[in-house]
DNA sequence: TATTGTTATACTCTATAACTATA
DNA sequence: TATAGTTATAGAGTATAACAATA
């Protein structure tokens, strides 16, 4: 019988993406599909717990975490432009959260075709107490991993980044 | 006037869901906005050009290419396993796929409630070009970070995933 | 003319769950 | 009973495009 606490892993041991490269694939490839695969692993993970435990999802989230660092809101074009998605979509979500009380569309004097968008002060409540849990799921998913190899890990990302920000701007 | 040209670029300037960070927020949340962003700006690179370039998805191409390496065709419970997506999803991308004349489903004699999903001569044809072509695409969005960083980079992240898959495992 | 935000629409992807036919 | 695959459904997420109001 085998022992399988004392077993090492190995990450052939957990199929996914990553698990389609080839030994005849150049490296470059194998790098992109164990970046997507980490980063997938981890956000559905998030995805599922936010679904669970608070009933929302991650664009949700994201849009309150933006909002949350201007107290005193955002327009919804730049909301679109940060969060990378059409002015649409940003409709959509945010009259989710209005449904929901978490945000309020607030008419501007200076342009009456825009509104700004803020947290109420349920919506700040509600923001603090899920980043500070989503912080401590973090800090879990990610405490596998040594200091030292997540500080490098965190400036080689920012490399790629920017090289790859400038490289599609560049190209456009 | 600004020549952008010899301006060094930042971070800063791109922004993206890595701007919600806020200056109190701690490292490893820092370093998860930073790892979802990258793996983002690179997998909605290629979902656009996948699909103004060859009509297609990524998970219709990644479906391709885990059949691409086992010729003799896979069952599709296994698909299901690999691409970590439920049973149902995987009928409906190979209705697709089918439909395309891409893959076929082959009967097996020895199990006859299931069948082995196989790419046809066309769609093997067919998913080499865009393998190759995909291939490119990747060299050019990571070329911009040196050979020995990428190095790294691939290391790093096969840690983290591991750790991670280890951790959600032993906590499912 | 250009921009802001809304609305309508369509499509992909996904999970859940009920179902069938086998094993 | 358990497994392989199908079907139906619902919802998230996204893009496109037409539109009204305003700049």
């Amino acid at each position: 019988m085998i022992d399988t606490a004392t077993q090492p892993a190995v990450l052939q041991d957990f199929p996914d993406l990553e698990s389609r490269t080839q030994p005849e694939d150049h490296q470059d490839l194998r790098l992109w599909l164990r970046l997507l695969s980490s980063s997938n692993l981890i956000e559905n993970e998030i995805r599922s717990r936010l679904r669970t435990e608070y009933g929302t999802t991650l664009p949700r989230f994201d849009m309150m975490a933006q909002l949350h660092r201007m107290p005193d809101g955002m327009k919804m074009s730049k909301l679109s432009r940060y969060m990378m998605v059409t002015n649409g979509n940003i409709t959509g979500i945010t009259d989710q959260l209005e449904k929901e009380g978490l945000v309020e569309r607030v008419k501007v004097a200076s342009d009456r075709r825009s509104s700004l968008i803020r947290l109420t002060p349920i919506g700040k409540k509600t923001f603090a107490e899920m980043a500070k849990v989503h912080e401590q799921w973090i800090q879990e998913l990610f405490s596998g991993l040594p200091e030292q190899k997540r500080h490098t890990l965190f400036e080689l990302l920012g490399e790629l980044k920017l090289a790859t920000h400038m490289h599609l701007s560049s190209h456009a």
